[in-house]
DNA sequence: GCCGTTTTCGGCCCGACTGTTTTCAGTCG
């Protein structure tokens, strides 16, 4: 596991300390974009700070770099100590809370005492809050909501979970005859791995109708605002979703301005600003006069540069890129060819051999490969090398039948054993057209066990892909410990390719990493691991991520016809 | 605290909604 979580933690409750205790406003901003920039770097920082190179990462200075060592050094931060001991105030606990922030932190802990969770509870249910200055009834009742939220613990969701809500009200309201363009904004259009909340943004004229629809579609739990532009909802499931309507000629401007992501606009703010522009969500102005706005496209060009994917608007680049002409040409769903990895009925898959091809076959791909677990994996009754050999048997049979047009590639998920050897004989290895690798078990193995046991299965001279490289699972459980750069260097020098494991909770490689792996000139296999034929769907998730990574087609080796796909994992 | 095609000092995105307010503060994104 990274420090980046840890890193980010001490950062944020520094920030959040500074603002209760009414510091330099700007001072704690700077904080929080250091949060923000940690948050989506994608690399270990503890090895960019071994690397002394902290101070590359934007947003972070001299300031940030000292305290990111201190934390690294030995968990203690002097700086955060010195804080906690002005405002003994349990900020993070309490910013959990919606509706709370600094300033309300502060005046209960002045006037009540309140430092945690439970005393504002208390406080709140003695009914001690609404006689406070500035607070009322209404906003005690809306503390007690939000400690409810906060005690479900309702972080994150994943993206494809937040999606099937985003989608289902898109189509609801899209209905409405007021309703001229609809579309989802925020993290979920930038494909964030998982989303904190969803954004939509509608075109109409009026928006009575739009919001009274919104406010009262199924599945509300709350409603937290209600207005003419904008109005708030949280669903059952805790997700809340902010719906924003503006007018046609400000359309592309809001599009562009609730996609985000925060630093990305604050750097186009800042350039428009140099034109001696103004940017908001109505439009680019230049004056009183509005210069761009009904479309996204029109915005960056008066900026001077390219439009922008949503997918790359983070702040990592691509704004200079985007002035160079140099932005990458993403890789889309329509080229991918087939897919790499999948699970049947054989191993721990639900469906058989013939319905998860029938399944792949309407996707239109060319070849497919079909990649059952193997025997050390007892769990998700993996084959031994006897059932492998029955199974090659089985595959020439089912692509001599004629009855799938694609190409049935011969596969094996092969698990790599404790000592990095593979636990099926190269004899049987031999006869597959791929081999993908992966890591099931140890996985809090140390770094350098870690680290020396793939490296040892990039070796075998049979061994393709590497499969989900860092084993994680999004809001479950962190990557294992791993030293990427090493392996990603073994992987060059044995042409092993990585996966980019396309299922919604993997999401593995991450955007960082793809974009070195990229550099280092290492070839992607975009996957969707299927475990039964729905899963399927899941590729496009892991094109967004690609996409997120910088990743284009000819990075992509299915994106390749079957015979340079073929050629391009040979050993 | 960070940062530089007006810069190493002097700025730092800005608008919507709510609630408690008689004109605005706090929160949020």
């Amino acid at each position: 596991m990274t420090k980046n979580a840890e890193v980010v933690r001490v950062l944020k409750e520094m920030a959040l300390l500074l603002q209760v205790q009414g510091a330099d406003p700007f001072k704690a901003q700077a904080y929080q974009r250091g949060v923000r920039s940690i948050t989506s770097l994608g690399e270990d920082i503890a090895a960019i700070a071994a690397r002394d190179e902290l101070t590359d990462i934007p947003g972070i200075g001299k300031g940030l770099a000292e305290v990111i060592k201190d934390y690294l050094d030995d968990g203690q931060v002097e700086k955060l100590n010195e804080l906690r001991t002005r405002v003994p105030i349990q900020v993070m606990e309490l910013d959990a809370i919606p509706g709370v922030g600094p300033r309300t932190m502060k005046l209960v802990y002045d006037k009540l005492g309140v430092t945690d969770l439970e005393s504002l509870e208390r406080a709140a249910d003695e009914g001690l809050l609404e006689d406070l200055p500035g607070l009322g009834k209404k906003t005690q009742e809306q503390i007690l909501r939000g400690i409810a939220v906060a005690k479900s613990g309702m972080g994150r969701t994943l993206l494809a979970d937040g999606l099937l809500d985003a989608e289902a009200i898109v189509t609801k309201l899209r209905k409405l005859e007021d309703v001229k363009r609809i579309d989802i904004t925020g993290s979920s259009r930038r494909r964030r791995e998982t989303i904190g909340d969803i954004d939509i943004l509608v075109d109409a004229e009026v928006s009575g109708t739009i919001m009274e629809t919104f406010v009262g579609i199924e599945g509300v739990a709350d409603v937290l605002a209600h207005g003419d532009t904008k109005s708030s909802i949280r669903l059952q499931s805790n997700l809340q979703v902010d719906l924003r309507v503006v007018t046609s000629d400000s359309y592309g401007a809001g599009l562009q301005y609730f996609t985000g992501s925060v630093d990305h606009n604050v750097k186009l703010r800042a350039l428009a600003q140099k034109k001696n522009l103004r940017l908001n969500e109505y439009g680019l102005f230049k004056g009183e006069k509005k210069i761009a706005g009904d479309d996204e496209e029109g915005i960056y060009k008066t900026l001077g540069m390219d439009w922008i994917p949503p997918e790359l608007r983070e702040d990592q680049g691509e704004i200079e890129a985007a002035q160079e002409g140099t932005l990458p040409k993403l890789i889309e769903m329509k080229d991918i060819r087939g897919d790499l990895h999948s699970h049947t009925d054989q191993s721990d898959g639900k469906n058989t051999i013939e319905e998860m091809l029938d399944a792949a076959q309407k996707k239109g791909y060319e070849y497919y490969c079909v990649s059952d677990h193997t025997q050390s994996l007892t769990i998700a009754n993996g084959m031994d090398e006897a059932r492998l050999l029955k199974r090659i048997d089985e595959i020439d049979d089912l692509n001599s039948s004629g009855r799938w047009k694609m190409k049935i590639l011969k596969g094996a998920e092969v698990d790599i054993l404790k000592n990095g050897e593979l636990d099926i004989k190269d004899e049987v290895l031999a006869q597959l057209d791929i081999v993908t690798v992966s890591i099931h078990s140890r996985m809090k193995d140390s770094k350098e066990m870690m680290t020396e046991r793939v490296c040892e299965a990039l070796r075998n001279r049979y061994a393709h892909i590497l499969g989900h490289p860092t084993g994680r699972l999004l809001l479950k459980r962190p990557e294992f410990e791993i030293d990427l750069q090493q392996v990603f260097e073994m992987a060059v020098e044995n042409n092993v390719i990585m996966e980019l494991n396309a299922h919604p909770q993997r999401l593995d490689l991450n955007p960082g990493n793809l974009r070195i792996a990229k550099r280092l000139g290492l070839k992607v296999a975009i996957n969707t691991d299927a475990h039964w034929t729905d899963e399927l769907d899941h590729m496009r998730f892991g094109v967004y991520q690609a996409r997120r990574g910088w990743i284009e087609r000819d990075d992509v080796i299915n994106t390749m016809s079957l015979k340079s796909m073929l050629k391009a994992i040979k050993k």
